[in-house]
DNA sequence: CAAGATACGTCAATATGGCTGACATAAACT
DNA sequence: AGTTTATGTCAGCCATATTGACGTATCTTG
């Protein structure tokens, strides 16, 4: 559509405003390039599930939501919210729906009757399974492309990308199960 | 906290609650480990920059109209509108924003002067400087523990990521400059 | 046992950032 | 002259997040 005026990155600076200053030579120094990358890749990731969560009427919280009480059977409402990192109130409405609606049941805790241990239902397990799906098909078809060294160097570069101080108790499992993976 | 009902993953699939079935055996060729490990990444990744944004009374949206519109001077909004995949509705408010508190500016375009492109100012650049030092720090963090090798293969992953069927102008930008970077 | 802390639920009000639909204007194209 | 395009804007709706307050059941502790 039309014509040209799309520059190539920080080739038009000679283009730029008027209150605009020349770039600072740090800019050199910015991983720009793995920054758009990071947005691009998430965004589709998101949106392959995205696309599916519209057909049972859902958002990408109820997704979350689904994904962790399926992964980490009994999961305590207060764990969810450290993981999501969100208000209880927020959490609330989410979680009540996915109860309503039978993806996930409560069971009050063995030893401390005040919790509500989370657990998906096979309707449950069948929706984040198939999102699931979906995503690890991009992943494959990424994964395909670097060799099988790759998927290792890949994961080590995303658990060093994620915060260690003050994790929480996913966090913890998933960096506790360190290498012994799979 | 209290005492441990917080289970490895699918390692209490006994405890499923009564509508629960066990897991299907499909469940292992799921790529739950970089699922997890992308959705932490990001949720870190983001943080840094959504907490600098409060000082600004910013958002998250600010962030990616601020980042593009630096990055790709003399952008269109059309062009921005296919790359943040949201409609100009939404774009308006905070681009409005942006523009009044002097982060960007507009020039009517040479060609075609229906077209208002974009262009950073100083205190934009200044911001957008800011937020991505921050996340290039975590980056370069996070690329130091994968060697020297390893940053490119987290480009390809990353690259390999993206869809490529209708690409905006600046994907065509990103992945029509391949690996003439830098 | 009584007091306090904890886990959870919920009501109410508010903000952000998406959305659709409709309409206006200026400039380009035919 | 008429149509299409690029942009802006008004009005309203929805999803998801927030804070603050309050209630209730249950566990812990003096």
């Amino acid at each position: 559509m039309a014509d040209i005026n799309f520059s190539s990155p920080q080739a038009a600076s000679d283009s730029r405003a008027a209150e605009s200053r020349p770039s600072p030579a740090r800019d050199g120094a910015l991983r720009w390039d793995i920054i758009e990358l990071l947005f691009f890749a998430y965004r589709d990731f998101v949106g392959d599930a995205d696309h599916e969560l519209e057909a049972f009427g859902f958002g990408r919280a109820h997704h979350r939501v689904m994904h962790f009480v399926y992964r980490y059977p009994g999961l305590k409402v207060a764990d969810l919210l450290d993981v999501l990192r969100i208000t209880k109130q927020s959490l609330g409405r989410v979680l009540k729906q996915l109860l309503d609606e039978g993806y996930i049941v409560q069971k009050t805790g063995n030893n401390d009757r005040r919790q509500r241990l989370l657990y998906a239902t096979a309707k449950g397990e069948a929706l984040v399974a198939r999102l699931a799906t979906l995503q690890t098909t991009r992943i494959d078809r990424a994964l395909e492309q670097i060799g099988p060294a790759g998927a290792e160097t890949v994961r080590r570069f995303l658990r060093a990308m994620i915060d260690r101080d003050d994790p929480d108790k996913v966090l913890e499992t998933i960096f506790g199960a360190a290498s012994a993976k799979e």
